[in-house]
DNA sequence: GTGGTCTAGACCACC
DNA sequence: GTGGTCTAGACCACG
Protein backbone atom coordinates (compact mmCIF):
# COMPACT_ATOMS: atom_id res chain seq x y z
CA UNK A 1 0.00 0.00 0.00
CA UNK A 2 1.95 3.50 -1.01
CA UNK A 3 -1.14 5.52 0.92
CA UNK A 4 -0.55 6.82 4.58
CA UNK A 5 -2.46 9.33 6.25
CA UNK A 6 -1.01 12.13 8.72
CA UNK A 7 -3.89 13.47 10.89
CA UNK A 8 -0.93 15.33 12.04
CA UNK A 9 -0.95 17.67 8.96
CA UNK A 10 -2.96 20.55 8.28
CA UNK A 11 -4.25 19.50 4.74
CA UNK A 12 -7.52 17.68 4.78
CA UNK A 13 -7.34 14.00 4.92
CA UNK A 14 -8.97 13.69 0.67
CA UNK A 15 -6.61 16.10 -0.04
CA UNK A 16 -3.21 13.56 1.20
CA UNK A 17 -5.11 10.72 -0.63
CA UNK A 18 -5.65 13.10 -4.05
CA UNK A 19 -2.00 14.02 -3.61
CA UNK A 20 -0.32 10.71 -2.51
CA UNK A 21 -2.14 9.28 -5.41
CA UNK A 22 -0.96 11.37 -7.91
CA UNK A 23 2.44 11.18 -6.67
CA UNK A 24 2.85 7.50 -6.65
CA UNK A 25 1.76 7.68 -10.30
CA UNK A 26 3.79 10.28 -11.31
CA UNK A 27 6.56 8.01 -9.98
CA UNK A 28 5.70 5.32 -11.73
CA UNK A 29 4.59 3.09 -8.81
CA UNK A 30 0.47 2.74 -10.47
CA UNK A 31 0.61 2.71 -14.29
CA UNK A 32 -2.33 3.53 -17.04
CA UNK A 33 -4.37 0.97 -16.74
CA UNK A 34 -4.30 -0.60 -13.02
CA UNK A 35 -6.95 -0.48 -11.25
CA UNK A 36 -6.78 1.46 -7.82
CA UNK A 37 -8.11 -0.54 -4.82
CA UNK A 38 -12.00 0.35 -3.69
CA UNK A 39 -13.51 3.14 -1.87
CA UNK A 40 -14.51 0.52 0.98
CA UNK A 41 -10.85 -1.40 0.95
CA UNK A 42 -8.68 1.57 1.34
CA UNK A 43 -11.00 3.52 3.66
CA UNK A 44 -10.51 0.07 6.11
CA UNK A 45 -6.94 0.14 5.20
CA UNK A 46 -6.34 3.76 6.02
CA UNK A 47 -9.27 3.62 8.94
CA UNK A 48 -10.91 6.95 7.35
CA UNK A 49 -14.77 7.19 6.45
CA UNK A 50 -15.73 5.88 2.99
CA UNK A 51 -17.18 9.08 2.18
CA UNK A 52 -13.47 10.93 2.36
CA UNK A 53 -11.85 8.24 0.07
CA UNK A 54 -14.83 8.73 -2.02
CA UNK A 55 -14.43 12.38 -2.56
CA UNK A 56 -10.65 12.05 -3.77
CA UNK A 57 -11.45 9.43 -5.89
CA UNK A 58 -14.38 12.05 -7.43
CA UNK A 59 -11.93 14.28 -7.31
CA UNK A 60 -9.25 12.65 -9.51
CA UNK A 61 -11.85 11.26 -11.47
CA UNK A 62 -12.58 15.55 -12.22
CA UNK A 63 -9.24 15.85 -13.24
CA UNK A 64 -9.21 12.94 -15.34
CA UNK A 65 -6.41 10.95 -13.79
CA UNK A 66 -8.59 7.80 -12.79
CA UNK A 67 -11.56 6.77 -14.98
CA UNK A 68 -14.49 4.47 -14.41
CA UNK A 69 -14.75 1.04 -16.10
CA UNK A 70 -17.83 -0.14 -15.74
CA UNK A 71 -18.46 -2.59 -13.16
CA UNK A 72 -15.41 -3.32 -12.67
CA UNK A 73 -13.36 -0.23 -10.64
CA UNK A 74 -11.29 2.81 -11.22
CA UNK A 75 -8.34 2.60 -13.88
CA UNK A 76 -5.47 5.14 -14.26
CA UNK A 77 -6.40 6.75 -17.49
CA UNK A 78 -3.52 6.69 -19.97
CA UNK A 79 -2.12 10.04 -19.81
CA UNK A 80 -2.21 10.06 -16.50
CA UNK A 81 1.69 10.22 -15.55
CA UNK A 82 1.68 13.15 -17.78
CA UNK A 83 -0.76 15.16 -15.88
CA UNK A 84 0.49 14.22 -12.52
CA UNK A 85 4.17 14.85 -12.72
CA UNK A 86 3.34 18.35 -13.88
CA UNK A 87 0.61 18.87 -11.10
CA UNK A 88 3.31 17.64 -8.85
CA UNK A 89 6.10 19.87 -9.91
CA UNK A 90 3.46 22.78 -9.63
CA UNK A 91 2.06 21.86 -5.86
CA UNK A 92 5.24 21.79 -4.68
CA UNK A 93 6.66 24.87 -5.80
CA UNK A 94 3.11 26.97 -5.06
CA UNK A 95 3.97 25.61 -1.72
CA UNK A 96 7.97 26.47 -1.74
CA UNK A 97 6.70 29.39 -3.30
CA UNK A 98 4.46 30.49 -0.26
CA UNK A 99 7.15 29.38 2.10
CA UNK A 100 9.70 32.26 1.06
CA UNK A 101 6.94 34.91 0.45
CA UNK A 102 6.23 34.41 4.08
CA UNK A 103 9.37 35.01 4.93
CA UNK A 104 9.61 37.64 3.15
CA UNK A 105 7.12 39.14 4.60
CA UNK A 106 8.59 38.92 7.81
CA UNK A 107 11.11 41.13 7.43
CA UNK A 108 13.89 38.57 7.75
CA UNK A 109 17.14 38.47 5.73
CA UNK A 110 18.14 36.67 2.86
CA UNK A 111 20.92 35.48 5.04
CA UNK A 112 18.50 34.14 7.63
CA UNK A 113 16.45 32.88 5.08
CA UNK A 114 19.15 31.28 2.71
CA UNK A 115 20.50 29.65 5.82
CA UNK A 116 16.88 28.44 7.63
CA UNK A 117 16.26 26.95 3.91
CA UNK A 118 19.56 24.83 4.19
CA UNK A 119 19.00 23.15 7.09
CA UNK A 120 15.69 22.23 6.86
CA UNK A 121 16.78 20.78 3.14
CA UNK A 122 19.45 18.73 5.14
CA UNK A 123 17.21 17.41 7.72
CA UNK A 124 14.87 16.29 5.03
CA UNK A 125 17.17 14.20 2.73
CA UNK A 126 18.35 12.94 6.23
CA UNK A 127 14.61 11.81 7.06
CA UNK A 128 14.72 13.38 10.27
CA UNK A 129 11.72 13.82 11.80
CA UNK A 130 9.76 16.68 13.22
CA UNK B 1 -0.72 52.34 9.27
CA UNK B 2 1.47 48.58 9.23
CA UNK B 3 -1.55 46.66 8.89
CA UNK B 4 -3.41 45.11 6.01
CA UNK B 5 -5.64 41.99 4.71
CA UNK B 6 -5.30 40.39 1.73
CA UNK B 7 -8.66 38.43 0.98
CA UNK B 8 -6.75 36.02 -1.16
CA UNK B 9 -4.66 34.91 1.43
CA UNK B 10 -6.07 31.65 2.67
CA UNK B 11 -4.85 32.72 6.61
CA UNK B 12 -8.06 33.85 8.35
CA UNK B 13 -7.97 37.59 8.52
CA UNK B 14 -7.49 37.51 12.99
CA UNK B 15 -4.40 35.69 11.87
CA UNK B 16 -3.23 37.81 9.45
CA UNK B 17 -3.60 40.56 12.31
CA UNK B 18 -1.93 38.61 14.21
CA UNK B 19 1.53 37.90 12.35
CA UNK B 20 1.65 40.83 10.96
CA UNK B 21 1.23 42.60 14.30
CA UNK B 22 4.35 40.13 15.56
CA UNK B 23 6.23 40.71 12.33
CA UNK B 24 5.42 44.49 13.12
CA UNK B 25 7.17 44.31 16.98
CA UNK B 26 9.99 41.59 16.17
CA UNK B 27 11.22 44.74 13.51
CA UNK B 28 11.31 47.56 15.80
CA UNK B 29 7.94 49.22 14.57
CA UNK B 30 6.28 48.98 17.38
CA UNK B 31 7.81 48.94 20.69
CA UNK B 32 7.70 47.80 24.15
CA UNK B 33 4.81 50.37 26.27
CA UNK B 34 3.37 51.62 23.11
CA UNK B 35 -0.81 51.41 22.74
CA UNK B 36 -1.21 49.70 19.68
CA UNK B 37 -4.38 51.50 17.83
CA UNK B 38 -7.41 50.63 19.28
CA UNK B 39 -9.69 47.59 18.14
CA UNK B 40 -12.65 49.69 16.71
CA UNK B 41 -10.00 52.46 14.77
CA UNK B 42 -8.04 49.26 13.35
CA UNK B 43 -11.55 47.63 12.65
CA UNK B 44 -12.36 50.80 10.92
CA UNK B 45 -9.21 50.93 8.91
CA UNK B 46 -8.73 47.42 8.00
CA UNK B 47 -12.97 47.60 7.08
CA UNK B 48 -13.41 43.82 9.44
CA UNK B 49 -15.66 43.85 11.99
CA UNK B 50 -14.24 44.96 15.79
CA UNK B 51 -14.74 41.30 16.96
CA UNK B 52 -12.04 39.78 14.48
CA UNK B 53 -9.94 42.64 15.68
CA UNK B 54 -10.40 42.24 19.31
CA UNK B 55 -10.04 37.83 18.81
CA UNK B 56 -6.71 39.08 17.21
CA UNK B 57 -5.67 41.11 19.97
CA UNK B 58 -6.83 38.75 22.72
CA UNK B 59 -4.57 36.26 21.18
CA UNK B 60 -1.37 38.23 20.86
CA UNK B 61 -2.71 39.38 25.13
CA UNK B 62 -2.71 35.24 26.02
CA UNK B 63 1.05 35.30 24.01
CA UNK B 64 1.79 37.49 26.16
CA UNK B 65 2.66 40.05 23.15
CA UNK B 66 -0.04 42.77 24.32
CA UNK B 67 -1.50 43.36 28.03
CA UNK B 68 -4.52 45.55 28.88
CA UNK B 69 -4.05 48.97 30.39
CA UNK B 70 -7.29 49.20 32.03
CA UNK B 71 -9.53 52.03 30.40
CA UNK B 72 -6.84 52.93 28.17
CA UNK B 73 -6.06 50.14 25.67
CA UNK B 74 -3.78 47.54 24.92
CA UNK B 75 0.10 48.19 25.24
CA UNK B 76 2.74 45.97 23.36
CA UNK B 77 4.75 44.06 26.57
CA UNK B 78 8.30 44.57 27.48
CA UNK B 79 9.70 41.29 25.99
CA UNK B 80 6.94 41.48 23.04
CA UNK B 81 10.14 41.95 20.81
CA UNK B 82 12.27 39.21 21.93
CA UNK B 83 9.06 36.98 21.72
CA UNK B 84 8.35 38.19 18.84
CA UNK B 85 11.82 37.63 16.70
CA UNK B 86 11.47 33.97 18.20
CA UNK B 87 8.16 33.39 17.00
CA UNK B 88 8.93 34.81 13.80
CA UNK B 89 11.69 32.46 12.68
CA UNK B 90 9.97 29.19 14.25
CA UNK B 91 6.61 30.34 12.23
CA UNK B 92 8.60 30.63 9.02
CA UNK B 93 10.82 27.48 9.97
CA UNK B 94 7.59 25.14 10.24
CA UNK B 95 6.46 26.40 6.89
CA UNK B 96 9.51 26.21 5.04
CA UNK B 97 9.84 22.24 6.47
CA UNK B 98 6.80 21.50 5.96
CA UNK B 99 6.96 22.49 1.93
CA UNK B 100 9.82 20.44 1.90
CA UNK B 101 8.72 17.56 3.35
CA UNK B 102 6.18 17.10 0.47
CA UNK B 103 8.49 17.55 -1.98
CA UNK B 104 10.28 14.83 -0.52
CA UNK B 105 7.06 12.88 -0.13
CA UNK B 106 6.65 13.57 -3.86
CA UNK B 107 9.30 11.92 -4.20
CA UNK B 108 11.03 14.80 -6.71
CA UNK B 109 14.74 14.04 -6.40
CA UNK B 110 16.71 15.85 -4.28
CA UNK B 111 18.56 17.90 -7.13
CA UNK B 112 15.05 19.08 -8.88
CA UNK B 113 13.95 20.17 -5.22
CA UNK B 114 17.34 21.92 -5.14
CA UNK B 115 16.57 23.54 -8.13
CA UNK B 116 13.10 24.75 -7.64
CA UNK B 117 13.62 26.10 -3.92
CA UNK B 118 17.01 28.14 -5.29
CA UNK B 119 14.33 29.32 -8.63
CA UNK B 120 12.39 30.46 -6.30
CA UNK B 121 14.28 32.19 -4.01
CA UNK B 122 15.57 34.27 -6.70
CA UNK B 123 12.44 35.31 -7.33
CA UNK B 124 11.64 36.24 -3.78
CA UNK B 125 14.74 38.89 -3.77
CA UNK B 126 14.04 40.08 -7.19
CA UNK B 127 10.61 40.95 -5.56
CA UNK B 128 8.82 39.23 -8.88
CA UNK B 129 4.71 39.13 -8.18
CA UNK B 130 2.81 35.59 -9.23
CA UNK C 1 -23.85 16.31 31.95
CA UNK C 2 -21.47 17.98 33.86
CA UNK C 3 -21.70 21.59 33.34
CA UNK C 4 -24.11 23.98 34.81
CA UNK C 5 -23.96 28.01 34.30
CA UNK C 6 -24.57 29.99 37.65
CA UNK C 7 -25.37 33.65 35.81
CA UNK C 8 -25.21 34.76 39.42
CA UNK C 9 -21.40 33.96 39.40
CA UNK C 10 -19.32 36.87 38.20
CA UNK C 11 -17.27 34.58 36.46
CA UNK C 12 -17.67 35.11 32.36
CA UNK C 13 -19.89 32.11 31.22
CA UNK C 14 -17.03 31.12 28.97
CA UNK C 15 -15.17 31.17 31.66
CA UNK C 16 -17.03 28.94 33.78
CA UNK C 17 -16.92 26.54 30.89
CA UNK C 18 -13.76 26.12 30.72
CA UNK C 19 -13.16 26.10 34.83
CA UNK C 20 -15.88 23.02 34.85
CA UNK C 21 -14.67 20.94 31.79
CA UNK C 22 -11.31 21.12 33.44
CA UNK C 23 -12.24 20.15 36.88
CA UNK C 24 -14.22 17.15 35.30
CA UNK C 25 -11.18 16.25 33.51
CA UNK C 26 -9.40 16.56 36.67
CA UNK C 27 -11.48 14.21 38.48
CA UNK C 28 -11.44 11.39 35.83
CA UNK C 29 -14.96 12.11 34.66
CA UNK C 30 -13.73 12.82 31.39
CA UNK C 31 -10.65 10.62 30.10
CA UNK C 32 -8.32 10.91 27.21
CA UNK C 33 -9.38 10.51 23.67
CA UNK C 34 -13.13 10.78 24.95
CA UNK C 35 -15.30 13.14 22.92
CA UNK C 36 -16.65 16.30 24.65
CA UNK C 37 -20.81 17.13 23.94
CA UNK C 38 -20.74 19.03 20.44
CA UNK C 39 -20.45 22.56 20.57
CA UNK C 40 -24.17 22.96 19.64
CA UNK C 41 -25.34 20.26 21.78
CA UNK C 42 -23.58 21.81 24.73
CA UNK C 43 -25.00 25.34 23.56
CA UNK C 44 -28.16 24.11 24.06
CA UNK C 45 -28.71 22.72 27.18
CA UNK C 46 -26.40 25.17 28.81
CA UNK C 47 -28.74 27.81 26.74
CA UNK C 48 -26.07 29.69 25.81
CA UNK C 49 -24.94 31.02 22.19
CA UNK C 50 -22.93 28.42 20.67
CA UNK C 51 -20.36 31.30 20.23
CA UNK C 52 -19.95 31.67 23.77
CA UNK C 53 -19.04 27.36 24.44
CA UNK C 54 -16.70 27.63 21.05
CA UNK C 55 -14.92 30.41 22.97
CA UNK C 56 -14.63 28.26 26.08
CA UNK C 57 -13.68 25.00 24.02
CA UNK C 58 -11.00 27.20 21.76
CA UNK C 59 -9.47 28.41 24.89
CA UNK C 60 -9.18 24.86 25.94
CA UNK C 61 -7.67 23.98 22.46
CA UNK C 62 -4.71 26.11 22.83
CA UNK C 63 -4.77 24.98 26.35
CA UNK C 64 -4.05 21.48 24.77
CA UNK C 65 -6.76 20.15 26.81
CA UNK C 66 -8.71 19.17 23.52
CA UNK C 67 -7.55 19.03 20.38
CA UNK C 68 -9.84 18.59 17.18
CA UNK C 69 -10.95 15.39 15.52
CA UNK C 70 -11.64 16.68 11.89
CA UNK C 71 -15.66 16.37 10.82
CA UNK C 72 -15.48 14.58 13.93
CA UNK C 73 -15.64 16.83 17.25
CA UNK C 74 -12.81 17.50 19.94
CA UNK C 75 -11.43 15.61 22.03
CA UNK C 76 -9.90 15.38 25.38
CA UNK C 77 -5.69 15.34 24.79
CA UNK C 78 -3.33 12.30 26.27
CA UNK C 79 -2.11 14.70 28.95
CA UNK C 80 -4.96 16.55 30.20
CA UNK C 81 -5.14 15.07 33.04
CA UNK C 82 -2.00 16.04 34.25
CA UNK C 83 -2.23 19.29 33.26
CA UNK C 84 -5.37 19.65 34.94
CA UNK C 85 -5.08 18.43 38.06
CA UNK C 86 -1.97 21.00 37.96
CA UNK C 87 -4.30 23.84 36.86
CA UNK C 88 -6.91 23.19 39.39
CA UNK C 89 -4.08 23.63 42.24
CA UNK C 90 -2.38 27.05 40.99
CA UNK C 91 -5.97 28.38 40.03
CA UNK C 92 -7.57 27.60 43.89
CA UNK C 93 -4.07 28.86 45.28
CA UNK C 94 -4.45 31.98 43.32
CA UNK C 95 -7.22 32.87 44.55
CA UNK C 96 -7.09 31.62 47.79
CA UNK C 97 -3.61 33.85 48.35
CA UNK C 98 -5.17 37.26 46.89
CA UNK C 99 -8.11 36.76 49.55
CA UNK C 100 -5.35 36.69 52.12
CA UNK C 101 -3.11 39.17 50.83
CA UNK C 102 -6.35 41.02 50.99
CA UNK C 103 -6.88 40.29 54.43
CA UNK C 104 -3.53 41.19 55.42
CA UNK C 105 -3.43 44.71 53.73
CA UNK C 106 -7.13 45.27 55.54
CA UNK C 107 -4.84 45.17 59.12
CA UNK C 108 -6.92 42.59 60.05
CA UNK C 109 -5.21 40.69 62.88
CA UNK C 110 -3.70 37.37 62.06
CA UNK C 111 -6.01 35.66 64.70
CA UNK C 112 -8.69 37.20 63.08
CA UNK C 113 -7.23 36.29 60.01
CA UNK C 114 -7.46 32.70 61.03
CA UNK C 115 -10.42 32.32 62.90
CA UNK C 116 -12.44 33.83 60.09
CA UNK C 117 -10.22 30.78 57.50
CA UNK C 118 -10.88 28.21 60.11
CA UNK C 119 -14.73 29.15 60.41
CA UNK C 120 -15.43 29.60 57.07
CA UNK C 121 -13.62 25.93 56.15
CA UNK C 122 -16.03 24.79 58.37
CA UNK C 123 -19.16 25.67 56.60
CA UNK C 124 -17.63 24.80 53.72
CA UNK C 125 -16.82 21.11 54.73
CA UNK C 126 -20.46 21.44 55.87
CA UNK C 127 -21.92 22.45 52.61
CA UNK C 128 -23.37 25.21 54.22
CA UNK C 129 -25.40 28.13 52.02
CA UNK C 130 -24.42 31.59 52.03
CA UNK D 1 0.50 58.62 52.50
CA UNK D 2 -1.65 55.83 53.06
CA UNK D 3 -2.67 54.75 49.82
CA UNK D 4 -0.75 52.79 46.93
CA UNK D 5 -2.24 50.88 43.35
CA UNK D 6 -1.60 48.17 41.95
CA UNK D 7 -1.95 47.70 38.36
CA UNK D 8 -1.93 44.30 38.76
CA UNK D 9 -4.38 43.58 41.03
CA UNK D 10 -7.92 42.48 39.45
CA UNK D 11 -9.56 44.82 41.65
CA UNK D 12 -10.20 48.53 39.39
CA UNK D 13 -8.64 50.91 40.85
CA UNK D 14 -11.27 52.92 42.54
CA UNK D 15 -12.00 49.89 44.01
CA UNK D 16 -8.84 49.79 45.68
CA UNK D 17 -8.89 53.39 46.73
CA UNK D 18 -12.08 52.54 48.24
CA UNK D 19 -11.07 49.71 50.80
CA UNK D 20 -7.54 51.38 51.35
CA UNK D 21 -9.58 54.39 52.60
CA UNK D 22 -11.67 52.13 54.36
CA UNK D 23 -8.89 50.25 55.50
CA UNK D 24 -7.42 52.82 56.95
CA UNK D 25 -10.21 54.22 58.88
CA UNK D 26 -11.05 51.13 60.37
CA UNK D 27 -7.33 50.86 61.26
CA UNK D 28 -8.01 54.54 63.29
CA UNK D 29 -4.64 55.81 60.70
CA UNK D 30 -7.67 58.20 59.74
CA UNK D 31 -9.95 59.68 62.25
CA UNK D 32 -13.68 61.27 62.56
CA UNK D 33 -13.61 64.65 61.22
CA UNK D 34 -10.10 64.62 59.48
CA UNK D 35 -10.08 66.02 55.99
CA UNK D 36 -9.18 63.48 53.01
CA UNK D 37 -6.36 64.91 49.90
CA UNK D 38 -8.39 66.68 47.40
CA UNK D 39 -8.96 64.59 44.62
CA UNK D 40 -6.60 66.47 42.05
CA UNK D 41 -3.92 65.85 44.88
CA UNK D 42 -4.62 62.59 45.29
CA UNK D 43 -4.47 62.14 41.84
CA UNK D 44 -1.49 63.03 41.00
CA UNK D 45 0.28 61.10 43.90
CA UNK D 46 -1.34 58.07 42.64
CA UNK D 47 -0.52 59.01 38.66
CA UNK D 48 -4.17 57.94 38.27
CA UNK D 49 -7.14 59.08 36.28
CA UNK D 50 -9.06 62.40 38.59
CA UNK D 51 -11.72 60.83 37.60
CA UNK D 52 -10.96 57.60 38.86
CA UNK D 53 -10.79 59.18 42.24
CA UNK D 54 -13.73 61.21 42.26
CA UNK D 55 -15.48 58.15 41.54
CA UNK D 56 -14.00 56.41 44.60
CA UNK D 57 -14.68 59.42 46.99
CA UNK D 58 -18.22 59.44 45.41
CA UNK D 59 -18.74 55.94 46.35
CA UNK D 60 -17.48 56.91 50.03
CA UNK D 61 -19.76 59.57 50.47
CA UNK D 62 -22.60 57.32 49.58
CA UNK D 63 -21.92 54.61 51.99
CA UNK D 64 -21.63 57.39 54.32
CA UNK D 65 -17.96 57.38 54.96
CA UNK D 66 -16.89 60.77 53.70
CA UNK D 67 -18.92 63.54 53.80
CA UNK D 68 -18.27 66.92 52.13
CA UNK D 69 -17.26 69.87 54.18
CA UNK D 70 -19.09 73.12 52.25
CA UNK D 71 -15.78 74.80 50.48
CA UNK D 72 -13.48 72.69 52.36
CA UNK D 73 -13.13 69.47 51.20
CA UNK D 74 -14.38 65.91 52.29
CA UNK D 75 -14.05 64.61 55.91
CA UNK D 76 -14.56 61.06 57.66
CA UNK D 77 -18.03 60.80 59.21
CA UNK D 78 -18.48 60.69 62.75
CA UNK D 79 -19.17 56.97 62.88
CA UNK D 80 -16.92 56.08 59.83
CA UNK D 81 -14.91 53.89 61.73
CA UNK D 82 -17.88 51.48 63.46
CA UNK D 83 -18.63 51.27 59.68
CA UNK D 84 -15.73 50.22 58.04
CA UNK D 85 -14.66 47.49 60.67
CA UNK D 86 -17.77 45.99 60.04
CA UNK D 87 -17.46 46.38 55.92
CA UNK D 88 -13.20 45.16 56.16
CA UNK D 89 -14.28 42.19 58.05
CA UNK D 90 -17.53 41.56 55.41
CA UNK D 91 -15.48 42.36 52.45
CA UNK D 92 -12.48 39.72 53.38
CA UNK D 93 -14.71 37.24 54.78
CA UNK D 94 -16.61 36.98 51.59
CA UNK D 95 -13.23 37.21 49.26
CA UNK D 96 -12.08 34.27 52.00
CA UNK D 97 -15.80 32.17 51.66
CA UNK D 98 -15.53 32.27 47.85
CA UNK D 99 -11.95 30.92 46.98
CA UNK D 100 -12.94 28.42 49.52
CA UNK D 101 -16.01 27.34 47.78
CA UNK D 102 -14.18 27.05 44.68
CA UNK D 103 -11.43 25.26 46.26
CA UNK D 104 -14.79 23.11 47.07
CA UNK D 105 -16.05 22.77 43.55
CA UNK D 106 -12.86 21.79 42.29
CA UNK D 107 -13.00 18.28 44.40
CA UNK D 108 -9.81 19.27 46.05
CA UNK D 109 -9.93 17.33 48.91
CA UNK D 110 -10.49 19.19 52.32
CA UNK D 111 -7.29 17.91 54.01
CA UNK D 112 -5.44 19.87 50.17
CA UNK D 113 -7.45 22.78 50.98
CA UNK D 114 -6.27 22.93 54.31
CA UNK D 115 -2.37 22.90 53.51
CA UNK D 116 -2.55 25.03 50.74
CA UNK D 117 -4.55 27.36 53.40
CA UNK D 118 -2.12 26.86 55.88
CA UNK D 119 1.00 27.33 53.54
CA UNK D 120 -0.22 30.46 52.13
CA UNK D 121 -1.26 31.75 55.54
CA UNK D 122 2.45 31.58 56.73
CA UNK D 123 3.60 33.11 53.28
CA UNK D 124 1.44 36.58 53.84
CA UNK D 125 2.45 36.27 57.67
CA UNK D 126 5.56 36.38 56.76
CA UNK D 127 5.08 38.83 54.15
CA UNK D 128 6.20 36.83 50.78
CA UNK D 129 6.06 38.60 47.68
CA UNK D 130 4.60 36.06 44.75
C1' DG E 1 -12.97 57.09 24.91
C1' DT E 2 -11.22 52.00 26.02
C1' DG E 3 -11.52 46.62 26.08
C1' DG E 4 -14.61 42.50 27.41
C1' DT E 5 -18.64 39.66 26.96
C1' DC E 6 -22.58 37.86 24.85
C1' DT E 7 -26.15 37.00 21.40
C1' DA E 8 -27.86 35.99 16.76
C1' DG E 9 -27.27 34.22 12.62
C1' DA E 10 -24.60 33.30 8.31
C1' DC E 11 -21.23 30.57 5.55
C1' DC E 12 -17.42 27.39 4.99
C1' DA E 13 -14.73 22.95 4.73
C1' DC E 14 -14.41 18.46 6.40
C1' DC E 15 -15.97 13.71 7.56
C1' DG F 1 -23.23 15.79 11.55
C1' DT F 2 -18.68 18.44 13.20
C1' DG F 3 -15.67 22.74 14.29
C1' DG F 4 -13.99 27.43 12.39
C1' DT F 5 -14.62 32.07 10.86
C1' DC F 6 -16.92 36.27 10.28
C1' DT F 7 -20.44 39.86 10.67
C1' DA F 8 -23.69 42.76 13.17
C1' DG F 9 -25.06 44.85 17.02
C1' DA F 10 -25.96 45.16 22.08
C1' DC F 11 -24.45 45.97 26.91
C1' DC F 12 -21.08 46.43 30.60
C1' DA F 13 -17.30 48.35 33.60
C1' DC F 14 -13.38 51.25 33.61
C1' DG F 15 -10.78 55.69 33.24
Amino acid sequence: MFLHIDPADELAIYDQIVRQLKFAIAAGVLRPGELVPSVRETARQLAVNPNTVARAFRELQTEQVLHTVRGTGLAVTEDAPERCRRDRKELIRHRVRGALREACRSRLSVDEIRNMVHSELQRVENGEPD
